[in-house]
DNA sequence: CCACCTACAACAT
DNA sequence: TTGTAGGTGG
């Protein structure tokens, strides 16, 4: 859902923007947005369960179109990273069930529609029931492996996951900018993001710190945008701060700021009021007070400059006095947790481990649980001042923030549970192992069949449609939980038996000793296991279908005997380098998988899931370059390097420092508006033929052109080639459907991809050959490898931030 | 002017 | 996973 009302008031400080100007720069990519646009064309075979481009060899449709935009990045120079959804939220769960409720009943009127031949009602219908699953998400990441493009699965939302790279210095695997549709990453923080990217490298570029900047800082520095910022490298965290002065009267009425051009102004905003004002506005995890959307909560937190002053000020107004109830502020006051806290993958520390976003604050008894045996860490100014926020906000309620507030973001993984989830080895939501041998094609995973199909009287159905899938959303998160407090035993089991009683003991939800869970069945505590009998007997009350009996049994789960048959030092050893897995092509070498698996190994026996297989396979030359065990050390430690480096600047840095992200773009400001679109020459050398102010204005004609076009130097227009070669083989075609042409987006099928080289030339050369931002990373991914394959590696893959588990000597 | 509601769109031809 | 359009009403 995003954030309602915030894209219309941000759309003044959108500048348009391109690809092309993170060249040698790492993207965060919101993945969930690829592959539901990839999935349009594929709607009805999703519906219906068939996957007509496997007797083609080719790749789903989803996936292709996602490797499509990545070589589309890449052949701009930048270096993507892929960020993929992963648990359930609790906190969004009526969000969910909501949206599946709406799949659902447009997959029944699609079918319908379809049996009477109305055909592309129907399809319109289809794309309404696309279903993004994580097994879809896996088949993309096979191929991310394959290819050596960087990505993580969050352990829960992707925004937040975005958010943290945001955070980062690119050199310790973060990224300049991120690449979304949800507004969301505005609220958590992010400094810079991409909306609206189309497949030609267009979009509209919002800086965090122009925004607080001012209105008028946004426009005076698209006026100077002409002159072309050049090589100059850190001139972007405070290009608006020179020029303020004319213009911003504050607090204007009731509706907060108003800048020059009609523009609100969050000039001197904190990102506490930007949250604060998402919150009222209405979020995912809060809906709003009805006549309330992002303009009026902006202009209350505009006045009072707080979440609390915000809400007495609503209070005072006649036509929402009663609408604030104390239910609603208690709520109000913690929904903004989920945006500074959220639960995070952070891939260098610890080996990889869950963190918050915003660290609790120190005092808070939910930290000091958390914080046993962990080290608090240096942050930048911004997550600092966030840290305070919540201890204040705490602290003027006179209440301490407890897990229960915490409760809604998640459960906190356990450190190897998360690596298995973001590494893509572990299903989000069932916790097994992926049947990596398939690559999800396995023909019915991918399927989007309803849960239970028991036939109802029409109205009744009505009736009962949402509260079944509120009931199967509470159902998916018991299983959830019950499958983590599974893992996690084994995760500490694993640890206890490798190294000792010294092994930490989970996640704080689990203030429970092995054998008390162990005597419980594995549920984390008595309350779970009670709803869980709960949902037995409800069950039983209805008919059973396949699935269901299933997950029942895999609910109870088989844990504990596994847990006899795990070798520790086999798991151990299955967190090495991604690379030196995946080398195996399917089907070749078929290892037995550890009885870790059962579950999954019934049901697919060949693995190259590190976390199901026992020995190493062969590396193999299309799999890319092989790390060997010694590469991965050096990996390890440079990573470890760059952090203690990293962390002893953090504390002096001022916020800028993080802003190390691009160079100024060439037109690094571009109000969204006509006139300035007008002045655009330089970015479109086409223009835009009718001055619209649409996306397709920028993207319109040959858009390919203009990414190779007469602005871009040797080296960019050189990467493009390979691109534009692409895009024109293919306008050349005009065929049926996707899978039923030649080739797929002007290259072969992608197990033939890997050495044809057929994809986009190695966007690294062109960075190496001009790169302005400095971008530590990806020298050392340019100057890795020749030879064995022609696909550019990007610079530091999270996934080979890959460290064994941490071992206390 | 602002918010709400409903319907529609996202691929690629 | 999400945003947008147009019409309506306070
Ligand atoms: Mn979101």
């Amino acid at each position: 859902m995003g954030i309602s009302g915030l894209h219309p008031v941000l759309k003044p400080y959108l500048a348009q923007s391109h690809a092309r100007n993170f060249r040698g720069c790492r993207v965060g990519v919101d993945a969930s947005a690829w592959l539901h646009r990839g999935a349009v064309g594929a709607a009805r075979e999703l519906a219906t369960g068939k996957r007509p481009w496997e007797a083609r060899g080719f790749d789903a449709p989803w996936v292709a179109f996602c490797l499509k935009m990545v070589a589309m990045l890449q052949a701009a120079g930048a270096n993507p990273v892929l960020v993929f959804d992963g648990c359930r939220l609790p906190a969004k769960s009526a969000t969910n069930a909501q949206r599946r409720q709406r799949r659902e009943e447009a997959r029944e009127r699609a079918l319908k529609l379809l049996r009477e031949g109305r055909e592309s009602e129907a399809n319109a219908a289809f794309t309404q029931a696309i279903n993004i699953t994580p097994e879809m998400a896996h088949e993309l990441i096979v191929r991310l492996r394959e290819r050596g493009v960087d990505f993580v699965v969050a352990p829960y939302e992707a925004d937040a996951q975005l958010a943290h790279l945001s955070s980062i210095p690119e050199a310790e695997g973060g990224v300049a900018a991120v690449v979304t549709e949800d507004s969301d990453l505005v609220g958590y923080g992010c400094r810079r993001v991409l909306f609206k990217m189309d497949s030609g490298g267009y979009c509209w570029e919002l800086s965090l710190d122009r925004l607080f900047a001012g209105p008028e800082a946004a426009l005076h520095a698209a006026a100077s945008a002409t002159q072309g910022s050049g090589g100059s490298e850190n001139d972007v965290g405070n290009a608006g701060s020179a020029s303020t002065s004319a213009g911003g009267s504050q607090g204007a009425g009731k509706g907060g700021g108003r800048g020059g051009s009609g523009a609100l102004s969050f000039r001197g905003w904190t990102l506490d009021m930007l949250q604060a004002a998402c919150v009222l506005a209405g979020c995912d995890f809060l809906p709003s007070l009805k006549g309330v959307s992002f303009r009026t909560a902006a202009g209350f937190v505009a006045r009072r400059r707080s979440l609390e002053g915000a809400l007495k000020a609503l209070q005072g107004e006649k036509r929402f006095r009663s609408a604030v109830t104390e239910e609603y502020k208690r709520e109000a006051a913690r929904a903004p947790l989920a945006f500074k806290h959220a639960l995070v993958f952070c891939h260098n520390t610890a080996g990889g481990s869950v963190r918050r976003l915003t660290p609790l604050p120190a005092d808070s008894p939910a930290q000091q649980q958390q914080q046993q045996g962990q080290q608090p860490e240096q942050r930048g100014q911004l997550q600092q001042e966030q840290q305070g926020s919540t201890a204040a906000a705490a602290a003027g309620q006179g209440q301490h923030l407890i897990e229960a507030d915490l409760a809604h973001l998640g459960a906190e993984l356990d450190a190897e549970v998360a690596r298995g989830i973001a590494y893509g080895y572990l299903h989000p939501h069932t916790l097994q192992p992926f049947a990596a041998g398939s690559g999800g094609r396995d023909g019915g995973s991918a399927v989007q069949h309803r849960q239970h199909d028991q036939p109802q009287p029409q109205q009744r159905q009505q009736q009962h449609a949402q509260q079944q899938q509120h009931q199967q959303e509470q159902q998916q998160h018991h299983q959830f939980r019950a499958s983590l407090a599974g893992r996690q035993q084994l995760g500490s089991w694993m640890a206890a038996a490798a190294h000792g009683p010294t092994a930490r003991l989970g996640p704080s939800q689990q203030h429970h000793h092995h054998q008390q869970q162990q005597q419980q069945g594995g549920y984390p505590d008595r309350r779970c296991q009670q709803h869980l009998q709960q949902q037995d007997r409800s069950h039983s009350q209805r008919q059973h279908s396949q699935q269901q009996l299933q997950q029942q049994q895999w609910l109870q789960g088989p844990q504990q005997q596994q847990l006899g048959a795990v070798n520790v030092s086999d798991v151990l050893q299955l967190y090495k380098p991604p690379e030196e897995q995946a080398a195996q092509p399917a089907g070749q070498q078929r290892a037995p998988s550890p009885s870790y698996a059962a579950a999954a190994a019934a049901a697919a026996p060949a693995q190259r899931n590190p976390f199901a297989r026992l020995q190493g396979g062969a590396p193999s030359a299309a799999a890319g370059p092989s790390r060997g065990h010694a590469g991965a050390a050096v990996l390890e430690q440079q990573g470890s390097m760059l952090q203690s480096i990293t962390e002893t600047q953090a504390s002096t840095a001022p916020v800028g420092g993080q802003a190390k992200g691009p160079a100024d773009p060439q037109h690094d400001v571009q109000p969204h508006q006509q006139e300035q679109l007008q002045q655009q020459e330089e970015l479109v050398p086409d223009g835009p033929a009718t001055g619209a102010d649409s996306q397709s204005a920028c993207a319109s004609g040959q858009g390919s052109a203009a990414v190779g076009g007469s602005g871009a130097g040797p080296g960019p227009a050189q990467a493009s080639l390979a691109w534009q070669a692409q895009q024109q083989s293919q306008q050349q075609r005009p065929q049926q459907q996707l899978w039923d042409r030649d080739e797929q987006y002007g290259c072969r099928s992608s197990q033939s991809a890997a050495h044809a080289g057929a994809w986009s030339r190695p966007p690294a050369a062109a960075g190496a050959a001009g790169t302005k931002r400095k971008s530590s990373g990806s020298s050392s991914g340019a100057s890795r490898k020749k030879g064995a394959r022609q696909l550019a590696p990007p610079s530091q893959l999270i996934s080979r931030f890959f460290k064994p588990a941490p071992r206390p000597q």
